[in-house]
DNA sequence: GTAGGGTTACCC
DNA sequence: GGGTAACCCTAC
């Protein structure tokens, strides 16, 4: 078995290595057991892979401008800021290149390609722009980026100045920038570990000698603190290596499909349903899972080709913390994800007392069941891996007390009700007016402190009930 | 993810 | 007890 901090060293020669191709280097992080969260150093190395990726295909995207971004706050250089302006830009004005050149073919594609730019500046600029300001990496926002900033904002109104954003070489500008950013990293992060080794070992360098036994002795610390408990889980369970699950994945002629995209709905409802769960000392798919419940889904959904790094573009929320220890799921598939968190999910319920594993699932509903209601909402219903752990029960029933209620297992849960404030209302308003109906995710993705305890569904409803749509539970015909 | 309709809690 | 706001469920 490879210690997995040597199959850091190794993976992180490997990837620098021009030779192995994305779909080997997928494989490789799959296959070779890594620390986890990844040291920062392969994470900076996986994220220039994927900034290669990207240029071999000149691509930009929104994953490009994330890849940028985690770069920055593992590794800041001079050069990230001008790319990120770039790719920025790029992000924004792409949609508006799609617009028809011939007036054949209609208003609605040109309406469709405004569509697509306005979201693109909401989302990049007043979300994750806007934040970035506040956040530790701030040294991302350069005068260029204001000015950029001001641009796409006045374009917004101005459909000239679209007209002429969408002739601009944006695309070209932005690669250039990147292909910059690339070179410049590359040269500043130096030899990979392994070679450093291999020199200080042939030139007999007394002192670095010294500073590879200090490292190795850190890296080994680190890993006793972070794997120990994950060790010791995939003992009791004894599930497939990561090796023979690569294997059958290659088998299966599914190939290895590195990026980063939420746990899939159904099989996280699985397991939450028979009772599994995560220790968060052992594993962070716990951690990985609010990690990529809290990054933006919408606009990111183009697919990934085989062997491609992919980390998710992240929340606007998320852009003020600073992601160094980036875990290793960050860069995996999302069935390589569900397979790992199963296999220490299996391993964990191994420990699990038998009745938490017969629980029936929350969401079964039971006419004749009493009301509880509760003060954590999560985020979609049923979804939260903690929310036996969230729950602040609230009886609304006088003749029992909460802790008997909560003995029975006939009790739907039902969040406290809470009127909505003036503030909320006149939010929901605006933002109707400004994305239109039906975009409640997007609505509540845009102003994430003041519906904080609303749902995608409590946005229709209150704009449905204020539109006099229906009246309680009576529609108006 | 959203729409439509049902259920529950709250207020008078 | 009735009206209604808020919440929940489920089909698409």
């Amino acid at each position: 078995m490879v210690d997995p901090v040597v199959g850091a060293w190794v993976l992180e020669f490997l990837l620098r290595r021009p030779d192995v191709g994305d779909a080997l280097a997928g494989e490789l992080l799959l296959a070779l057991p890594l620390p986890s969260p990844l040291p920062p150093r392969l994470s900076a190395t996986l994220l220039l892979r994927r900034l290669a990726a990207d240029l071999s295909r000149r691509s930009v995207s929104p994953r490009t401008l994330h890849s940028l971004h985690l770069l920055y706050l593992l590794q800041s250089s001079p050069s990230l800021a001008p790319a990120f302006t770039a790719v920025a830009v790029e992000c924004t004005v792409s949609p508006l290149r799609l617009r028809p050149f011939s007036s054949s073919s209609g208003p609605d594609a040109d309406a469709d390609a405004d569509a697509e730019f306005f979201d693109a500046v909401n989302r990049i600029w007043n979300c994750q722009v806007a934040e970035l300001e506040r956040s530790e990496a701030a040294g991302l926002v350069s005068c260029a980026l204001r000015e950029a900033r001001k641009e796409m904002e006045a374009a917004v109104v101005d459909p000239a100045l679209r007209t002429e954003l969408a002739q601009r070489e944006t695309k070209e500008a932005a690669l250039v920038a990147v292909q910059v950013c690339l070179e410049e990293m590359e040269k500043e992060m130096g030899p990979t570990f392994l070679e450093a080794a291999a020199d200080a070992i042939v030139r007999c360098d007394c002192e670095t000698h010294r500073s590879l036994v200090v490292l190795s002795d850190k890296l080994r610390s680190f890993r006793s603190i972070r794997l120990e408990p994950v060790e010791r889980g995939l003992e009791i369970g004894h599930p497939p290596s990561k090796i023979d699950r690569a294997r059958s994945t290659v088998e299966d002629g599914k190939g290895i499909k590195l990026n980063d995209r939420n746990i899939e709905k159904g099989q996280m409802g699985t397991d939450q349903e028979q009772g599994y769960s995560v220790d968060k000392n052992t594993m962070s798919c716990e951690l990985q899972e609010e990690f990529d419940h809290k990054s933006c889904d919408n606009n990111y959904s183009d697919t990934p080709q085989s062997g491609q790094m992919d980390p998710v573009p992240p929340d606007p929320k998320d852009l003020g913390k600073k992601h160094h220890d980036i875990p290793t799921d960050t860069f995996l598939h999302p069935d390589e994800k569900h397979i790992r968190c199963s296999n220490l999910d299996a391993n964990t319920a191994t420990n699990l007392d038998a009745t938490t594993m017969q629980k029936p699932s929350l969401m079964n509903r039971n006419a004749t069941a009493h009301t509880l209601e509760w003060d954590s909402i999560p985020t979609h219903y049923g979804k939260s891996p903690n929310m036996e752990k969230e729950m602040d029960y609230v009886s609304s029933m006088n003749s029992k007390s909460s802790s008997s209620l909560c003995e029975t297992k006939e009790y739907v849960l039902r969040r406290r009700k809470r009127k909505w404030n003036s503030l909320e209302e006149e939010t929901l308003r605006k933002a109707v007016a400004r994305y239109g109906a039906g975009n409640w995710k997007l609505i509540k993705r845009c102003h994430p402190e003041i519906f904080e305890r609303r749902t995608e569904v409590d946005l229709k409803d209150k704009d449905m009930l204020d539109d006099g749509v229906y009246t309680g539970n009576r529609k108006v015909v």
